[in-house]
DNA sequence: AATGAATGAGCGTTCATTCAT
DNA sequence: AATGAATGAACGCTCATTCAT
């Protein structure tokens, strides 16, 4: 009887409260690994770490991801989820192919200058040897983009050079240049943005000059 | 007499039997250690792995390097060091921003078509993750372009932009291109130093189109 | 109603099976390595020998003990914790310093007897080399002996002799004699205590001769 | 024929030069076993600490010893050697059973602040854990003064005692009184001999007080 | 006899994962 | 579902000893 009570009182709660410390759980891990990888980069990350980051039992780790690895995409794919949206309502209302652009490395850059914590896990040091890594979203987020200039190509918006090597500019020049840019005081993504459009557009004469 | 001489000889005969092995079983790590970091990645190699790839005991390994690390930077030198006297050549014969940016281009792209192997191993695929590693000799390679374009500014034959985000868009291009051109069937530097020097140069318009 | 009242027992229900585990592993550990010490001495014992004596697999001897030196500390402190309470009590009621000397050589003696074992871990043989071991526990022992002494000579019980001299000497003989004692056929501590005592009482003179 | 005079060169010299350099190699050895085994403790001290402390290469350590307790036990015996003719000599000069024993505290209680280097190197520290050690030399020593004892209560010199308690006593003494004193400021053989000679011989109350 | 690189067993330790509670 | 102790493979590394030179 009692038993039942106490059930009741959490199903008015809202959702179930199993359903709600699961969320509440999943979350605290991928918080806390979220830290973790950025800290100490993802190979030298232990799962220890990250379950010590939150109040958590070393096994209840494994009733949420299977491994390491499965957190550490989950990461990725869930910063990624959060720009690829972005990029596509950006894509959709683009009217020229400068403007597409524009609109791509704006979002992108403003995402790694507010998301520095995230992209810094991407750029992990390990003792000497600077690493970069790509998980599947964000490789999926840059084969829309080759999607989108194959695209732009067919309908003359883009012209018809050699697509792979074009989204392989896009993509290196991308986390090249905020790689830079969040090394510098004050990280400008407009000036960023600018500068990488106008290279793709124009070449290196149309880059606005430094003052 | 002819002992006096065999001794005379003994003395000039070149490298004795010592030498040789110890040359061959660096050699043995160094080969082994190559094909494991560009099969499994840096960071999922182990030094037992390497030691494996190679007929030696696992003490041996210690003789010759103190961790995996050492094997790794000597393997990447190694390499930075074979092309990094050709870019050098090519810059001081390059008579326009044009020719050098195309010898540049060149060199890193042949490199990558010939030398594939150690090229993987900069570009390691660990279980999903795609990785890139960057150790101090291939950085101070970086500085060495980046210390170029400012000299170029300086001496106006390049145009004054920014030159952090200008060897950023350098290093991003040649690394993603090449990523791509050695996944096609018949990999063609050329064409691609082509694309690459025109993209900078002129931009979009001026980059060669697709037959 | 009833659900409260279970939970409440199994709030009092005494050691969970975990703690019961938990307490038998320690113990198995524990017992192990008193015999593998004694055995093959402090230098020459590894961690493995140690769990390789327990059916235990090897991390989980890092689940109770940081190194090998820590059982051995836990082992020392558990004799000497037996036996000083012991000692301690044996001082209080002495009314003269024979009866406290033969207290504490009484104690000892039958100590070395009744835990053979123990007794041999600090006596190990490695190899020809007889080595005798003492740990914090066992040298915080000797200096309670030290201040009882000094104790003794300022109420005037004891002589007013060389105090550390003195320790040393019931320490060193102590131990030598129980060597020697555990090596017959019939370990006698009485009369070991007996030999001792009037030794340092009245000197050679004094002692109880052989039959 | 110029070998012979190469040789009668050598004979010259003395003892050949192969003997020459043999035992100072020996010797080398031994010395710098001597420094580490005191520094690092018997159980710390590799074979590699020692033969570092030579010029010699690592494989001619094992020309002259078979393995590290064989050098540690030279090492020991030599002290030992030294001692015993010492003791020997006193032995058969003692007119008393006191005249014996000081005799004997004397010379050990001298050698032991002689030779601090050697003495230390039986009581090393390895982290919390005091260690003494007795190789078979010294033990032989021991056995020696057994059966001077045994010898002395035959002739009625000695009183009629256990003997192997009485040659315990003295050693238990000897080695844990040495201890006390080579901590000491200023250590006093003759003290420590004198206090050790009357506790035996009239016990406790025969004792020189402090001053 | 001297050398010093090669050997490989073994060490202490970590850690992802399992599983009884 | 949560717990956290148990597991054992694997790791990096050391070192006594061997052996070709």
């Amino acid at each position: 009887m009692s038993t039942i009570e106490t059930t009741a009182n959490k199903a008015n709660q809202g959702p179930g409260k199993r359903e709600q410390t699961k969320a509440a759980n999943r979350k605290a891990i991928l918080d806390a690994a979220r830290g973790v990888f950025a800290q100490l980069g993802y190979g030298a990350t232990t799962v220890r770490d990250i379950i010590r980051g939150t109040g958590l039992a070393s096994g209840t780790f494994y009733n949420y991801f299977k491994s390491k690895e499965e957190v550490f995409q989950a990461l990725m794919d869930e910063s990624a989820l959060r720009v690829r949206p972005q990029l596509k309502q950006e894509r959709l209302k683009a009217k020229s192919f400068e403007e597409f652009l524009y609109g791509m490395f704006s979002i992108f850059f403003n995402y790694v200058v507010e998301d520095h914590r995230a992209y810094e896990m991407m750029r992990a040091n390990s003792g000497q040897i600077r690493v970069r890594m790509d998980t599947p979203e964000v490789i999926a987020g840059f084969d829309e983009l080759r999607v989108d200039i194959d695209d732009g190509i067919t309908r003359g918006i883009v012209p018809p050079v050699d697509a792979g090597y074009l989204t392989a500019t896009l993509i290196g020049m991308a986390f090249e240049i905020a790689d830079r840019m969040v090394q510098r005081d004050d990280p400008d993504p407009v000036a960023a943005a600018k500068f990488a459009t106008s290279m793709i557009v124009g070449g290196i004469n149309k880059v606005p000059l430094e003052k």
